[in-house]
DNA sequence: GCCAACGTTGGC
DNA sequence: GCCAACGTTGGC
């Protein structure tokens, strides 16, 4: 079973959202790379919940990924701001999960906890300039990131 | 609100 | 196929 770590920015998605809804489609996706990230996660898998431009940004929860292989609806509606006119029906560029609400952190892990604690080696979000809203997150990582986020 | 970092687009 | 211009992300 692997570990991720995806963003969204409160403002738009949050982890309260995800509790309230209980499931969710991860739309919106629009990097090839953080796609194909998708594309090799298994159900079953953990994600690290990063709220990004928030105050401050940290890692706030934790989520599974219920179901893989699952299409982006959102390419293919005309209203949506994701909307993707040269995506395919029968070939869907955009490929995601669906994600599930496991927890909300007792101690949230602000970013610069984070930098103080992991190199960019890692945990690539504490890399500068790091934009990929999809990471992978290794099994010592995410132990040590669950013990933190868990501590009294 | 600023701006560095990065990805994408489009002229050539 | 190069690369300048542009748009977006996201920390600060």
């Amino acid at each position: 079973m692997a570990h991720w770590l995806i963003k969204s920015e409160p403002d738009a998605f949050s982890i309260d959202d995800l509790k309230r809804n209980k499931t969710e489609i991860w739309d919106g996706i629009r990097s090839y790379q953080a796609r194909n990230y998708l594309m090799s996660a298994a159900v079953g898998d953990t994600a690290f919940f990063y709220h990004s431009n928030a105050k401050p940004p940290g890692i706030v929860g934790l989520a599974k990924f219920v179901a893989t292989n699952v299409v982006d609806p959102t390419q293919f509606d005309p209203t949506s701001k994701y909307y993707d006119a040269t995506s395919k029906q029968d070939a869907p560029r955009w490929i995601t999960v669906k994600v599930k609400f496991v927890e909300k952190f007792r101690n949230e892990i602000p970013l610069d906890t984070l930098k103080a604690t992991f190199s960019g080696d890692d945990l690539m979000v504490v890399r500068k300039g790091m934009r990929l809203s999809v990471t992978p997150v290794e099994e010592s990582i995410a132990a040590q990131l669950l013990e933190m986020a868990r501590a009294q």
